[in-house]
DNA sequence: CGCTATATTTAGTAAATGATGAATCTACCG
DNA sequence: CGGTAGATTCATCATTTACTAAATATAGCG
């Protein structure tokens, strides 16, 4: 288990996840839980990405709240361990719901513009959006099976 | 074509890809070249957005680049003329390309943790992803067609 | 060759956001 | 009850980023 390569795992999914919006050390967290065999606890976390208990602890919140990661409490102590869930579906359906919502927007628009090359071309728009945000669901939908 | 419904569509769709990554002024010409008929200009974009001229000119090419307008030089003029292109896609496209950077990084990762739980959970996060992403661009080819 | 109309670049500014460290809170144990 | 081990919250700082306004560049036209 390198440590050099473990540290650019960690990075390198830190910042793909930011460019999905998350705040990038809620992303490295989440990269090296992907990595670490055990539930973890935030200190150790804290220790090994060298962030302050803070930061961690929003982080890990938030990553329990799209559901990337399960806390599990301990009973008999104040401890947290913290672990990756598989389901990173979370993700891909917080981008559905922001594409539903731009389709929304759209299909309003489209009262807007009177019938002509502009309407066709905002129908275009909608109907690829729509298309791929169905197709999206469908594998969604398998997957949960 | 009522004008407050139109500056709440701009609006909307500026929030929105805003959360695709793009500036949300960006967004915003974007969305009033959407509900626009005709192929317009710089000047009238900043006086109808009420945004500076620089503001327009590298949202225009930013626009431009990512495919989403099309920017129409006139000739015996250095007026600029602007129309949003159908095409969508490249948005689309953009998401595939930083998907699949995930997946390759994830892939990476699979050769750091020992087979065992840890193991299947980064595989079944990189099945997910591929499949997602491989479907939708199954959907942009045959928009393309 | 200027002059004008337009686009682009640049420097500066304001707002948003993320991270930190300290203070606070809370559960457990003696 | 008091103390301790932990998590959480909060105020603050730093960074980034988007926008503005002004300066600059460039194309066309007299």
């Amino acid at each position: 288990m390198s440590a050099s390569r473990r540290r650019a795992f960690v990075t390198s999914v830190g910042d793909l996840l930011a460019s999905w919006n998350l705040p990038h050390a809620t992303g490295r967290v989440y990269g090296l839980l992907l990595v670490t065999e055990e539930p973890t606890s935030l200190d150790a976390i804290a220790a090994e990405l060298e962030l302050s208990k803070g930061a961690v602890s929003t982080a890990v919140r938030q990553l329990d709240s799209w559901g990337l990661a399960k806390v599990i409490p301990q009973p008999g102590s104040r401890r947290l361990l913290v672990e990756a869930t598989g389901g990173i579906e979370s993700l891909l359906e917080a981008s559905h719901s922001r594409a539903r919502t731009l389709i929304a927007a759209l299909r309003d628009g489209e009262t807007l513009v009177s019938p002509g090359p502009a309407q066709d071309r905002l129908r275009d728009v909608i109907g690829l959006f729509a298309g791929y945000v169905d197709v999206g669901s469908e594998i969604l939908d398998r997957y949960r099976r």
